[in-house]
DNA sequence: TTAGGGTTAG
């Protein structure tokens, strides 16, 4: 209801916003459809018919940045900067300290921290004398580096000569914190500063506070920090609300987003920018919730913002996602036309949505193309490629790929190797999994989630359940371990290497550790159970799901009446099958094969024909004839 | 007349 509301006033209070401020919104030219344009409107979904209605009917692409370049924005290499540099300390009198700022600026731009650094060093040693400027942009560089240490260090060098640290020379410390995830330092510096007045806060370090707190999963303190800047009279800005947006849309909370939205736009008056329609569309889209997606790409139109390279971007990459990469081909058809070129990462989606169909050849060819687009691929790209060959087990091809990457001069990954482990394990090379395991860890590749389990599920699927779980145990009490996903590979593993007192003794930790079983948990568990022939106490479990908040799913229902057949106990099947219809639940193939087996034995009720013929999906209908 | 914060891909 509120988004009705909201799509409806919302064009016309941000024009009328628009009109007070000036016509900092100007309209770009109109241009005439396209032949091809006119051709995207006969695509497969109706969503999609409404998405290209909604594409086609925006304006195109302007980059609308016209400021005057400075002299050091013609630096384009780190070569030409350190000639410059040389040039500029042999100059006498010397340049000035803003000179040299702006050439470590146009350094730090290219991303060359380490080398601006030195030059810092230098400008020190020749004695230009550094103010607060340059000294943020060598802390910047400290933090961007991974070396805030190095940094607060660097502080200290402001305080020798007497430069007296400012509030950009303190955000940017905060941010470096923040990158190294070490909050609670960066919120003892934040209140540090406000308790010793050391600077007053100002919008940047209030919204990288707000960054760092919506990083480590605080949504609800960050808009509490947002409250109270408002509270100390440092007006949020669209920054401040993007942020929290954004994280609120990647923790799929997208009511609470449009909720903030409104009040953003409503009460404070500050107007939208292309990145916050950008996150909404992205929150949208991982919902699947495209008749929004449509609006909000409708009123991107009405309020004059046109969507850029990363919009479409996140279009392309949401119909990969969902399999339609006929319509993400079209959406990049629809960039061209436009003049919004398409990136790397637009490409490695669409690979992403060729490998997930498992049209390898489609994928390979846009691979190929990319060189003559003049596109670079990246790791990212690779381990799209790399991941669409393991897992259409064309492992020989993948083998092929994952050498060419260091071939061409690019740094394996953590998901480079675990992607490569993934398909060696899926095809049994366990031994060359192993190899690949302990060259990973020479690399000083450090395991992350995603590795340890896709490595402890390879291990268990190729019947080394031991060797998982000492790989296990060697992990021990680290915040690997703390997680639900880890334990339910191992209950499953040891369930499927016949080692149920394994399993039920990993289920039984969960609750020492403070784990919260998932769904998975819960079916794997339950069919462990039932191999057993533990069919009470399988019940018993699949009665909690409903009380534990994680009520039973259309696996639940299958693998419990999988159970109930097996062991000859019909008593409540029936029961069951009537809960699945009630639930619009339907039957898997190899439950429905159980059953039709059954009846045909004369063990079931034929009776109970009917009621399964509602429970099989349209797909199966071929099975029961 | 030089510095700091926000959005996309595995």
């Amino acid at each position: 209801m509120m988004m009705t509301r909201t799509r409806f006033h919302l064009h016309a209070f941000i024009k009328q916003q628009q009109a007070v401020k000036g016509n900092s919104f100007l309209r770009p030219l109109k241009t005439p459809l396209s032949h091809s344009q006119q051709l995207g409107l006969q695509f497969s979904s109706t969503h999609t018919t409404t998405f290209l209605a909604s594409l086609l009917h925006s304006d195109s692409f302007s980059n609308g940045d016209h400021r005057p370049q400075s002299k050091f924005q013609k630096v384009t290499s780190l070569d030409d900067a350190l000639n410059l540099f040389d040039e500029m300390t042999q100059r006498r009198p010397l340049p000035s300290v803003i000179k040299f700022t702006q050439l470590l600026n146009a350094v730090t731009k290219m991303k060359h921290f380490s080398s601006c650094l030195d030059l810092f060093r230098q400008m020190c040693a020749i004695g230009v004398p550094v103010d607060e400027y340059s000294l943020s942009i060598a802390i910047r560089c400290c933090c961007r580096l991974y070396r805030t240490k190095d940094g607060f260090a660097l502080l200290g060098c402001c305080f020798r000569r007497a430069v007296v640290p400012n509030v950009v020379v303190y955000n940017t410390l905060l941010d470096g914190l923040m990158l190294e995830d070490r909050i609670l330092e960066a919120e003892r510096l934040f209140k540090k500063l406000i308790k010793h007045k050391l600077c007053e806060p100002d919008v940047v370090t209030y919204s990288t506070m707000i960054k760092g707190l919506c990083k480590f999963g605080s949504n609800d303190i960050a808009i509490a920090l947002l409250r109270l800047m408002d509270e100390r009279r440092c007006k949020p800005d669209i920054v401040a609300y993007n942020t929290i947006l954004d994280s609120l849309c990647k923790d799929r909370k997208i009511d609470d987003a449009f909720k903030l939205f409104n009040e953003m736009v409503f009460d404070k008056g500050i107007l939208p920018n292309v990145i916050t329609y950008n996150t909404l569309i992205y929150g949208l889209c991982l919902l699947g919730r495209w008749e929004e997606v449509s609006k909000m790409l409708k009123e991107m139109e009405d309020v004059s913002i046109s969507p850029n390279f990363r919009t479409y971007s996140i279009l392309v990459d949401a119909f990969c996602k969902e399999g339609k990469v006929d319509d993400a081909e079209a959406v990049i058809d629809i960039m061209v036309e436009r003049g919004v070129s398409p990136n790397i990462v637009t490409y490695s989606s669409l690979i992403d949505g060729y490998c997930l169909r498992g049209e390898m050849n489609k994928a390979r060819n846009v691979f190929d193309s990319l060189k003559c687009k003049g596109l670079v691929p990246d790791v990212v790209t690779y381990n799209s490629l790399l991941n669409g060959y393991c897992k259409n087990l064309e492992i020989e091809e993948a083998m092929l790929m994952f050498d060419e990457i260091t071939k061409k001069g690019l740094k394996l990954n953590i998901v480079t190797y675990s992607t490569m482990l993934q398909g060696l394990f899926r095809v049994g090379r366990r031994g060359a999994a192993r190899k690949l395991f302990d060259e990973m860890r020479a690399q000083g590749l450090v395991l992350n989630e995603c590795a340890y389990g896709i490595i402890l599920d390879g291990l268990c699927n190729n019947q080394h359940v031991e060797e998982a779980l000492s790989l296990f145990h060697l992990v021990g009490d680290s915040k690997l371990n703390s997680n639900i996903v880890v334990y339910t590979i191992l209950i499953d593993g040891a369930n499927k290497c016949g080692k149920f007192d394994i399993a039920k003794d990993l289920f039984n930790a969960l609750t020492l550790k403070g784990l919260q079983p998932n769904l998975r948990t819960y079916n794997v568990m339950i069919s462990g159970l039932c191999g057993e022939g533990l069919l009470e106490e399988a019940k018993q479990l699949f009665l909690k799901m409903d009380d534990s908040g994680c009520p039973p799913n259309n696996v639940s229902y299958c693998v419990l009446l999988q159970g109930y057949l097996k062991n000859q106990h019909y008593d409540d099947v029936e029961m069951l099958l009537q809960e699945m219809d009630g639930r619009s639940y339907s039957l898997d193939a190899s439950t429905l094969s159980l059953f039709i087996d059954q009846i045909a034995a004369g063990s079931l009720d034929r009776n109970m024909l009917k009621l399964i013929g509602r429970l099989v999906p349209k797909e199966l209908m071929g099975t029961l004839a």
